[in-house]
DNA sequence: CGCGGCCTTGAGTCACATCAAGAGACGTGG
DNA sequence: CCACGTCTCTTGATGTGACTCAAGGCCGCG
């Protein structure tokens, strides 16, 4: 689904079908300022200055590249509604999935200081984005110091759960990677308020699961049936319920202190 | 060699046998000043910020954690000389090692504004450690923006390994994954000079070659050993001597890119 | 109705893990 | 100077998790 041959097909669709406004939105940049609390500390003034920076919001098509290897962005992209995903491909044309990026999150923030990007960042789902251009986000990280911490120490958390990741495709068993994905992914939903009881969402195929945990599709398609068959998970049209929330707590090893949830973290 | 048992012993040479000055040694900025000539541009009045930074000289014995999963440390470790890895356990008592550190990097910069760490970082070997507290980085970068930017960016440069890590991890053949490793490490040490014609250091034990691969000490060794039959690779005694470098560079698919390793990039 | 994604399942193979045993290097103490 | 213990490296036999190839089924959509 990833492939090459649909994203030079979504190029197209990416000139027919977004369509943008210029307009500074509040309410994006409010799920920006609601993600940026659960990590650190704001104050008045912080959040004024993030309220006030120019957002142009776009919508995209699910499967379309926001930006690719190899770009040279000159715009930040805040997720505003949707699921992203942000990847690799070897030389091979195997594909590595790095992490899953939710409404709230600015993945690409690093590019604000490397001028060069070294992977894909692709959208799951139908995404409402917000982009905030290099020169504004310099400017104000300048002008106050204190958000620029914030946005550093987004993107420290960012490397934080990289470090994570890395342990999870290395050292765990598939099964068990499966299940430090998807708590991993209910924790952060948790945190913006996107959990319903049991059920959350996790839009990803099964080929993309199994890019997610460094495996081919067949054998991803058999860690999803076997955790369903051990009445572990249950997955329904892109979205996951936990039927055995104690059994997936021990498969998936997790701690979420990488997460840094709390400002104190 | 990274036990438990062997950590416990080492805490006792560490009371033992470190020995520190408290100098502002200049030698020791010096090394990170041409690191971070590699990477970003500075002007003189960087140069002088961060040569004015107090630094604390201590020495560590080999196998010695220099910080802990769960720690809160309150200074920066700037390594001076020798190697030094961060790794990362899981429940069941398997590790991952995240990177390789060598003279010039920041290992632990991240805490700085990340408060509590989730993983170790231990030398490989013998190393002179240059300690800055927190307290005069954060003041430096709150005083000087551009100093800010500069370390912000060596920070991201460290993600940007990491994904490259998950994607070896995650994606290569065993071969591959260790050719990966060592082309990383030769890259990195030939813009410290520290690569002198074929051979160039590479401290770890076929244990720790597995923890890096994400593979057991056996099957890493098998995997050391087709590489010297391959005539691909020569190991002695902590260093590698690069037999063939095409061969080397087919297996490695490397594309050093993420190093970011001019400030154009 | 037919097509294209996506999921599912089986059979055979291969990469890597596990278990087990031994050999070389090195430091330490007798 | 030798004996011993501890790391580290090495190798074989055997088991298993994951890959590959292949085929078929489900479902939404034009």
């Amino acid at each position: 689904m990833l492939g090459t041959e649909k994203i030079r097909y979504s190029f197209l669709v990416i000139l027919l079908q977004r369509w943008s406004s210029a307009l500074t939105d509040e309410s994006i940049t409010n799920a920006l300022i609601a993600r940026l609390r659960t990590t650190s500390a704001l104050d008045d003034h912080d959040v004024q200055a993030v309220q006030s920076l120019p957002v142009v919001v776009k919508h995209y098509q699910p499967g379309q590249a926001i930006v690719r290897d190899g770009d040279r962005p000159a715009e930040c992209c805040l997720i505003s509604k949707g699921f992203c995903v942000r990847s690799k491909m070897t030389s091979n044309g195997r594909r590595q999935i790095l992490s899953i990026y939710i409404p709230g999150d600015i993945p690409d923030l690093q590019s604000l200081h490397l001028n060069v990007l070294d992977h894909d960042l692709i959208t799951l789902t139908e995404c409402t984005l917000g982009f905030i251009s290099h020169v504004f986000l310099r400017e104000i990280t300048r002008r106050r110091p204190n958000v620029a911490e914030i946005f550093w120490r987004d993107t420290l958390i960012d490397a934080a759960m990289f470090r994570d990741w890395i342990v999870n495709v290395g050292q765990r068993p598939a099964p068990s990677r499966l299940a430090h994905i998807v708590v991993e992914l209910r924790e952060r939903l948790k945190v913006i308020g996107q959990v319903q009881g049991a059920w959350f969402e996790m839009p990803l195929t099964q080929e993309q699961i199994g890019e997610a945990m460094g495996i081919t599709p067949v054998h991803a398609n058999r860690i999803v049936k076997q955790l369903r068959d051990d009445n572990v998970l249950e997955f329904h049209r892109g979205s996951v319920r936990v039927i055995d929330e104690q059994k997936l707590l021990e498969l998936a090893d997790f701690d979420g202190l990488y997460l840094h949830q709390r400002p104190s973290l």
